[in-house]
DNA sequence: TGTACATCAGTGAACGCGCGTTCACTGATGTAC
DNA sequence: TGTACATCAGTGAACGCGCGTTCACTGATGTAC
C-alpha cells in the first residue's frame, strides 16, 4: 500500500497526536503503549518511527497540541459571552467543574488530566505544560480584570487571583475523579461543593 | 539465613510498606518495581509474595497507611493549637501549601501524591483513597465550624466549605509539582499566591 | 506526455529489556516428644 | 532439658509477557529525462 501522499503523511500523523491525546489523558504516558496507540489510529505500530523519533518526543507534541485545544475550547466560551466578562468567567467553570468533565478525561482538560504525567517526566514535557498553563492564567486574569472598573485594575492581584481560581478547578477534577469509581456519592458532592463556592466571585 | 522470628517478619513487612510509600508517592504505582522496591526495603524481590499477594494489594495496604499517616500529621498540627481553630487551619496550610512540601511528596500528603494513581487504578485503591479524603474532610470541617460562634454554626456549609479548601490545598500542589523542574519560577508563584489566598478566610 | 528509476510511509517480524510472578532451595525457628 | 523434625521467610534463578525500538521488505508516489 505505501508509500502514500505527502497530505496522507500529515494526516496520519495527525491522527496518532489525537489518538495519544485522548489514550494518554485517559490512562496516563505509561498506561499505553505504541502498538495501542498506533492500533487507534489504525496503523501497525512499526510506522511509528517515520513521525516520531521516540515516545517521548510524541508526548511532548501532545502535550503541546492539546493545551491548545483545551485553550480553543476557552476561547470559544470567551466569544460567546462579548459583553460579560463575569459571564464568560462563569460559563468556564460551568463548564470546567461538572461530572460531565470529571467522566470525560479524554476529551478534557489538558492540565487536569497530565498534571500527574508531567510532574514525573522529563522537562521538555514540563515545559509544554508550562507554556499551556499561562495561557489558561493569562485568559482567566483577563477576565477578572476585565470585570474590575477601570480605576481598580490591578493586573498583579488578578494574576494571583488566576492562579488561585485555575488550581481549585484543576484540584477539584483531580480529586473527583479520584475516588469516582469507588465513591460516586463523594465524587458529586467534590464537583458541586467546588462549583458553588467558585461561583461565589 | 532464613527462617526469621514471627517480629522479624512484621518489621519486614513494614519496611516495605514503607519503602512502598515513598517510593510511590514519588514515581507512581507503576513507576517503580517489585525489585527496587524490595531492595530500598533491604531485600530481595522474591520474598515479596510472602507478604502480600500481589502488587495491587500492597497498593491497598500503602493508601490506608499512607492515608494515617498524612492524617497523623494533621492531628499533631491541631494539638499544638489548642486555643484556635483558626490558628491550627493557619497552620495546615501553612504547613501544606509551601515549597517543601512541593520538592518532598515522599513524605508528604498521600491526597496530592497518590491522585492520579487513584484515579487510573481498581476501586480497591479509591476506596481507601476515599476514606482517607473523608478524614482530611472531617478534620478540616470541625475547625471550620469551631471557628464559628456557636448559634452560627452550620455543619453542612462547613463541608462544602472544607472540600473546596481542600480541593484548592491539593490542586496548588498538583499543578505546582507539574512545573517544578521546568518552570521553578512560575511553580514558587503557584504555591504562594494559593497560600495567600487561603489565608484571607 | 510517457517511461525508468529512486524514494520512503506503512507492514509485521524480531530484539532486548524490565516487570510481575513463580518456584526449588536454604537454614534458622518453632514444636513435639 | 535435650533431641528430632516440621515449618516457613528470605534467596536468587527462571518464566512469560508486554513494551519501546529496530529493520528488511513492499509497492505506490514523486522525479528525471
Amino acid at each position: 500500500m505505501p508509500r502514500i501522499s505527502q497530505q496522507q503523511k500529515d494526516h496520519n500523523r495527525a491522527k496518532i497526536i489525537a489518538a495519544a491525546g485522548e489514550r494518554f489523558r485517559a490512562c496516563g504516558i505509561d498506561g499505553v503503549g505504541i502498538d495501542a496507540l498506533m492500533g487507534t489510529a489504525g496503523m501497525t505500530h512499526g510506522g511509528f518511527y517515520n513521525h516520531f523519533g521516540s515516545k517521548e518526543d510524541l508526548a511532548h507534541e501532545v502535550f503541546r497540541q492539546g493545551f491548545n485545544d483545551s485553550l480553543s475550547e476557552v476561547d470559544r466560551i470567551v466569544g460567546d459571552h462579548p459583553d460579560s466578562a463575569r459571564a464568560a468567567l462563569a460559563a468556564i467553570i460551568d463548564s470546567y467543574v461538572t461530572p460531565v468533565h470529571r467522566d470525560d478525561p479524554e476529551q478534557g482538560c489538558a492540565s487536569a488530566a497530565l498534571a500527574a504525567d508531567a510532574a514525573r517526566h522529563g522537562s521538555g514535557t514540563q515545559a509544554e505544560y508550562a507554556r499551556g498553563l499561562e495561557g489558561y492564567l493569562a485568559a482567566i486574569s483577563d477576565l477578572l480584570l476585565a470585570d474590575q472598573p477601570e480605576n481598580q485594575r490591578d493586573p498583579e492581584r488578578a494574576r494571583r487571583e488566576a492562579i488561585a481560581l485555575f488550581s481549585q478547578m484543576v484540584g477539584s477534577l483531580v480529586v473527583a475523579r479520584a475516588v469516582a469509581q469507588a465513591a460516586p456519592g463523594l465524587s458529586d458532592e467534590i464537583i458541586a461543593s467546588n462549583h458553588h463556592q467558585l461561583m461565589q466571585h
